[in-house]
Parts: C-alpha cells; sequence; structure tokens
RNA sequence: GCGGGUGUAGUUCAGUUGGUUAGAACGCUUCCCUGUCACGGAAGAGGUCGCGGGUUCGAGUCCCGUCACUCGCGCCA
C-alpha cells in the first residue's frame, strides 16, 4: 500500500465504502467527544471527516498538524450526513494514525477567516496560504495563467523569456539595480518590462511575441501597485492599432468571461467602444475611468464668467487660468444635509477648499453657492450640465490638470456616497490617442507624455508641424472598472522619426544613440512595422477575485513598505559581500542611528 | 517626501466624563462527554494598553514627541 495516502481528502464517496483507505493532510477541526473523536481532514482537494475511538494519537493531536490515517470508508448513518460536505455521506473510521509532523499553537486561526491583519498574515504566509480565501484565489491566479497561455498558443503566439539581469534605463520608473562582481562600479538593472527586447524579437522575424514576464519597478507602493509583477507583455509585427485590438480584446474577453463566476456571482463582461483619452480626461477626469460610475463631468466656466455670476471665488481662480467642472448627481436634492456635508469634508481632507454644490428643486436653485447664481445663469448651468428638478451639481474649481482630475476623484466618491456603482459586471474599453508630448505645468518644458518609443500619428510629417503637443501617439491602454489593465502602442521603427521625436522632447541624438544604441541599430538593418501590450496579470485576477488588493492574489508578496517580514527582506549583508562588489554604503544618520 | 486611519491577550475587537483588580469572542491548557460537523459543558492560564516624555492625587483614556502598519497624494511611460 501507499506510505501515504490512496485517496485525496476531496474525493471519497459512497461508492468508495468498505474500501481500506490511506489518507493525508492537516488537522482542520477536531470534535472530541470523549469516547468518539471526529476529525475533519484536509489537503488541497477538499474535507474528509475521519472518526476515532479511543486513539490517544488523536486526542493529542492540535490543529493544523499534518497525520497519516488508514482505516475504513464507511457510510453514515441516517441523520449524521453532511450535505455541505461533498464527501458528506461517508466517513473513514480510523484504524491506524501516523503524526507526519506535530503542529505548534497557530498564531491565527486557519479554520475560518478571522480577519487577522496583514502583517501577521504575511509573516506566516503559508499558514494563510492554507486558508480557504488565499487558497482558491492563488488557483484561481494558477487557472488564468494557464488560460492565458492556451489562448495565446491559439492566436499562434510564441513564448519566450528575456533576460532578468539587464541594462538600466533612463525613461520611466526607477530600476532595481544588481552590482556587477566581475566589472567594479557597474550595474544590471531588473527590467522594467521586457518592451526593448520584445521590439528585438520582431527584429529578428519571429511575427508574434508573448511572455508572462516578471517586471521590477522601485516605486512607492499602492494596493494595486507592488515592487514586482507580472504582465502577460505581447508583441505582433506588420500590425496596426485595430490588429492589435482584435487580437486582444478576444484574448482577455474570454478570459474575463471563463472566470466571471468564481466569487459566486456570474459577472457579465461588457466590452465597450474605444474611447478617446481627452474624452476620459473631459467627461471623467481620469485616464482610467469606472465606466460603472454612471456620472459625468462637464464643463461650466463659462456659466460662471457671466457678468451676473458673482461667485468670486470661482472667477478669481477662472482669471488665472483655472476652470469649473461639474457633476451632475440625479435625485440628491432631498438627501440630508449630511450628504453634501460629508462630501464637503471628504473634499477638505484631500486639500480642496471643499465641494460647493447647487440643489435644484421647485425649479430654482439652492444652497450655499445659488444665490451667486442668477435664474437666467441658472438655466443655462442646468442646460450645459444636463441638470433637472431634483438634481443637484457639484463644483471643482482649479487649474485645468488639477481640475480635471479631482473632479474625476469627486465623480468617483459621490457615486459610491449615492450608491450608485453598477455591480456584478466588467466594463472593459480600449482608450485611444494618447497625446505625444506634454507640456510640464511648472518648467514649461515639453516631455514625453507616455511611451517614447511609440509612433507619433502622422508619423514625421506630424512631428515637423507647429505644435507637437497636438501630435497624438499610437498608444492606448485597456481599462476595467477603474483599473488600467494594459498599455501599449504601435511602436515608432524609423530612426529618423524617433531623432526628431527625442529632440521635441530635448534629448539630443548623442543621448538617443547612447541610451538606445542598441535597439537603434536594430532598426538600421530592416525593423518591421510592429507593437503591441501588455496586460496586468495580477490586476486581472484581482478583479475577478473581486479583492481590492493585489497582495491578497499573490502567493508570496510583500508589504506596503516591500518588505518580506517572513524572509526578512530586504536584508543586511555582510563586509565580504560589500567588498567583493566593489561597494560602500552611504547610509543617511537616521538608519545609522537606528 | 506629504496627508488620513489604526495600534489594548496568540487573533479579532470593546473599554463611558481621567477613578477600584483592563474585558468579550475565538484560540490555548486541564477535566467531563459515543454522533459531532463553528459540537457541548466546567475550570484555568494568558496584558510593557506600540514606545518615550509630560499634565494629574490618579492616564488605556488628555497633551507633546516618536515608531510600526495601512489607505491615499506625490512618484509610477
Amino acid at each position: 500500500m501507499h506510505l501515504y495516502r490512496t485517496h485525496k481528502c476531496g474525493e471519497l464517496r459512497k461508492s468508495d465504502i468498505g474500501k481500506t483507505v490511506k489518507l493525508s493532510g492537516w488537522v482542520h477541526r477536531k470534535r472530541d467527544h470523549g469516547g468518539v473523536l471526529f476529525i475533519d481532514l484536509r489537503d488541497t482537494y477538499g474535507l474528509t471527516q475521519i472518526v476515532a475511538q479511543g486513539n490517544a494519537d488523536l486526542e493529542r493531536v492540535r490543529g493544523e498538524s499534518v497525520i497519516t490515517i488508514e482505516g475504513e470508508v464507511v457510510a453514515r448513518a441516517e441523520g449524521t450526513t453532511n450535505a455541505k460536505m461533498p464527501t458528506g455521506d461517508i466517513e473513514v473510521v480510523a484504524k491506524s494514525v501516523t503524526v507526519q509532523s506535530n503542529a505548534d499553537v497557530i498564531p491565527f486561526q486557519v479554520a475560518e477567516e478571522d480577519g487577522a491583519g496583514e502583517e501577521v498574515r504575511l509573516k506566516y504566509r503559508y499558514l494563510d496560504l492554507r486558508r480557504e480565501g488565499m487558497h482558491s484565489r492563488v488557483r484561481l491566479r494558477n487557472n488564468v495563467i494557464a488560460a492565458m497561455r492556451r489562448r495565446m498558443w491559439a492566436e499562434g503566439f510564441q513564448e519566450f523569456n528575456t533576460p532578468i539581469l539587464t541594462a538600466s534605463s533612463p525613461e520611466g520608473a526607477r530600476d532595481y539595480l544588481v552590482p556587477s562582481r566581475l566589472h567594479p562600479g557597474k550595474f544590471y538593472a531588473l527590467p522594467q518590462a521586457p518592451q526593448q527586447f520584445k521590439q528585438l524579437l520582431m527584429m529578428s522575424g519571429f511575427d508574434r511575441y508573448f511572455q508572462i514576464a516578471p517586471c521590477f519597478r522601485d516605486e512607492d507602493g499602492r494596493a494595486d501597485r507592488l515592487a514586482e509583477f507580472y504582465q502577460l507583455d505581447v508583441e505582433m509585427s506588420f500590425v496596426q492599432q485595430e490588429d492589435v485590438f482584435e487580437v486582444m480584446t478576444n484574448v482577455v474577453k474570454g478570459i474575463f468571461e471563463e472566470f466571471a463566476d468564481f466569487t459566486g456571482t456570474k459577472h457579465r463582461v461588457e466590452f465597450l467602444p474605444n474611447m478617446k483619452y481627452g474624452d476620459a480626461m473631459e467627461k471623467y477626469g481620469s485616464d482610467k475611468p469606472d465606466l460603472r460610475n454612471p456620472l459625468i463631468v462637464t464643463d461650466v466656466t463659462e456659466v460662471f464668467k457671466r457678468d451676473d455670476v458673482t461667485f468670486n471665488a470661482f472667477k478669481g481662480v477662472i482669471a488665472k487660468g483655472g476652470v469649473v467642472k461639474c457633476i451632475r448627481a440625479p435625485k440628491v436634492a432631498d438627501r440630508p444635509r449630511s450628504f453634501f456635508d460629508k462630501l464637503n469634508d471628504w473634499a477638505r481632507g484631500e486639500g480642496a477648499v471643499g465641494l460647493g454644490y447647487i440643489t435644484f428643486k421647485d425649479g430654482a436653485g439652492a444652497g450655499p453657492i445659488a444665490k451667486f447664481v442668477p435664474a437666467e445663469a441658472q438655466a443655462i448651468l442646468n442646460k450645459t450640465a444636463g441638470m433637472e428638478e431634483g438634481d443637484a451639481i457639484f463644483f471643482v474649481c482649479d487649474m485645468p490638470e488639477k481640475a480635471a482630475k479631482f473632479a474625476g476623484r469627486a465623480r468617483d466618491r459621490i457615486c459610491d456616497d449615492m450608491g450608485i456603482r453598477e455591480t456584478g459586471i466588467y466594463k472593459l474599453f480600449w482608450i485611444v490617442d494618447f497625446p505625444m508630448f506634454e507640456l510640464d505645468e511648472k518648467t514649461g518644458k515639453v516631455d514625453f507624455s507616455h511611451n517614447p518609443f511609440s509612433m507619433p500619428q502622422g508619423g514625421l510629417e506630424a512631428l515637423n508641424g507647429p505644435d507637437p503637443l497636438k501630435v497624438m501617439a499610437t498608444q492606448y491602454d485597456c481599462v476595467c472598472n477603474g483599473y488600467e489593465l494594459c498599455s501599449g502602442g504601435i511602436r515608432n521603427h524609423k530612426p529618423e522619426i524617433m531623432e526628431k521625436a527625442f529632440a521635441i522632447a530635448g534629448y539630443p541624438k548623442e543621448v538617443l544613440e547612447k541610451k538606445f544604441g542598441g535597439m537603434l541599430n536594430a532598426f538600421r538593418y530592416g525593423a518591421p512595422p510592429h507593437g503591441g501590450c501588455a496586460f496586468g496579470v495580477d490586476r486581472i485576477v484581482m478583479l475577478l477575485a473581486n479583492e481590492p488588493n493585489l497582495r491578497e492574489v499573490y502567493a508570496f508578496v510583500m508589504n506596503g513598505q516591500y518588505e518580506d517580514p517572513m524572509m526578512n527582506a530586504p536584508s543586511d549583508i555582510t563586509e565580504a559581500q560589500l567588498k567583493d562588489l566593489h561597494l560602500k554604503l552611504n547610509l543617511p544618520k537616521k538608519v545609522e542611528a537606528a
């Protein structure tokens, strides 16, 4: 007979009655009735009830210990079956028991989700991962990745691995650096994304590349942002934007549909028409709007410019180049004062002066700002913002960029306070027509607004035009429920256009050659037009699992400070290691003192 | 770097206006219990109230500082 098991803990049924079996697993729950003892034995496949009488080993064994039991599968007596368990019609009567590993008292409960904090969960992640929730989400991640591979292979893509130790690049996020022992003073960088390698694979003639690629970025974390994460990285040759969309919409929509019932509620999956970046910013105040939120932002600067409108707080800002944005909240005019006060408090907490509003009841405006807006102006305001009887509109007034962004956040906040965010649906769409360049509001300098390697729409001709800020990049994002799932573009494969683009952003040809010489060279030996994108694997899993935090879908993960409390990373290294790497530490005073 | 929130038993939390010996649930220990499945019952152990300072006759509670965690802003093509 097998040493550890003949069956798994989730598989025994009525048809197995009479068999002598061996099961191994963790002591999930123990119910000791004195004369008779029940143990729910758990492995990754499920639970089976073990019954024992007068077994001293089992009486002593603590929860989460690992045991092997041998015994007979018997039918549970009438009235003692458990319809909640797949194995609930049978139980195994233990004849012999081997304790494989005794467990100490565990720091938090495994058999139930007791709300233990992240700090302790991460320190004992292996225990956390035994719990049903984490266990199933990590499995979901595995299944999603398997589905990605299956679907990408079906679309004719080949999977590649690209280097983890590579060169630092000046664009984008901070790199994680690895000192070189063989080359004193030089460093490798961990890839922020395999961007250049995947483009080089197109130059190598491979046509369709994908990789479940690890990416590393040394920037401060967020609930949906980690130091290391995985992307479904994709690149294709001889394609236009629409070709990338066609393939990837198919793949991603398929994945969402495949796992849309993970939470137990079947979610609908909608792929909506493309949205222009400019429209997203204008109507939603965000480059990743959540379209489950029905509210939209309207510009009403013109109304507050009118002579008969005497709200000087806004007029002053408008005079300096500011704008007034508003958000119409339908049917909230009768909400208690506290509804509006709460939003106001929120706005102040976010550093705004407040969130002014006008309600519209019985054909007239009301609320703190209404008295500055006479009837005629009110009518125009209503028409512009689409306000009807019983509605309210909230105002944000600031410099254009700040106003748009804050209106976007207010839009989300108002939506949640109203409780009108749609549930049970994934709303996906592509955002297109990102500007190639942007003006730094502080320095007045023109810089790349997103990816410097994307092809400007209109090519060299467009770049030679009078206003580079009007040039659009062939650049796109895929957004779902307020999360940026994917970023991509059709790449610039022509050195002369790239030189011009970099020149506009203030980088001379020498800089370009020095930093990207390898790839520029490749462009000179026959480069196919190409483009692609990269989907955040874990954000997709996070959405499918309906979790607001990436750490809930990763097996092993660092905390918000990018420390691993289980492995003690990052850690000190020895003097000998430093010497090997030709490094001397120059620590801030605060750290030295500690 | 900045802002919000949190910090009390192993875990999750309560703790009133500053007032006796800081509580609950789960977990843990010992005992009782032959049909439970979140088993039940009895008894018990377990606390630097994050840390330091201050105010006070008296601080978990008030004040100042500090640290940790967490969410967000900045940052992140």
